[in-house]
DNA sequence: CGTTTTACCTAAGACTCCAATGTATTGAAC
DNA sequence: GTTCAATACATTGGAGTCTTAGGTAAAACG
């Protein structure tokens, strides 16, 4: 588990580059997503996932899709074209803070 | 310049970094320093730096040593012994933090 | 002597995320 | 067949971090 700190500014990052690898996925399926993918050390939130998740469809990042599973509603988010050309931008901004902060740190990466 | 929400939490691991780096800082030295070692990416504002660096000291990280150079009077921070202590365990923390979000994104660090 | 740089600081607000809570369906265990 | 865990959506209040904007003043530079 990390310090939520650290988590701040790359949720929607994670979100975005998910559904650009993923086609659609509902809410649920992006935090078991997630956890799978970090072993366990990176659980999103609900309280964290669906604000971003609204605020991002509210942006035109992210359309919806509405599935009724038997009584059940489930709604799917994508990725709309803007939504798709945000996320290697994303992705860039990331890896050049990650590089940044290795410099400032004057530490190497362990790879 | 980097999106600003991707600094959050980090802010204390580089304070900590550069204090057992260099001994002993004045605010202004670490918002210069930060500055050159990151090219100009990475600027603190003094709204973050100094109640940062209060918080750090409320909390036992750092010390304070004041030196008047002339009329004016110049703030050192330095570490603690528990200050010390804490610094590896942040950057680990960070580097943890970054491994995870490599796997999660699903890309490869590029170094 | 005026402007820039140095040097400290605080306060109001925005933004992000978390914890807690609420609702309801589905599937497995017993 | 009922209870419990997992699935699945969501909101609210609050904590924490950073930014914007402001305030004060000395030293250095032109």
């Amino acid at each position: 588990m990390h310090s939520p700190e650290l988590l701040k500014g790359t949720l929607q990052t994670i979100i975005l580059k998910l559904l650009a690898d993923n086609g659609k996925m509902y809410g649920y399926e992006i935090t078991q997503k997630v956890k799978s993918l970090s072993d366990g050390k990176l659980v999103l939130t609900e309280g964290s996932l669906y604000p971003t998740l609204h605020k991002l469809e509210a942006e035109g990042l992210l359309s919806t899709e509405k599935v009724s599973m038997g009584k059940r509603i489930r709604k799917y988010y994508l990725l709309t074209p803007v939504g798709n050309s945000t996320v290697s931008q994303k992705i860039e901004d990331f890896e050049a803070f990650i590089s940044t902060m290795f410099n400032v740190l004057q530490i190497k990466p362990a790879y």
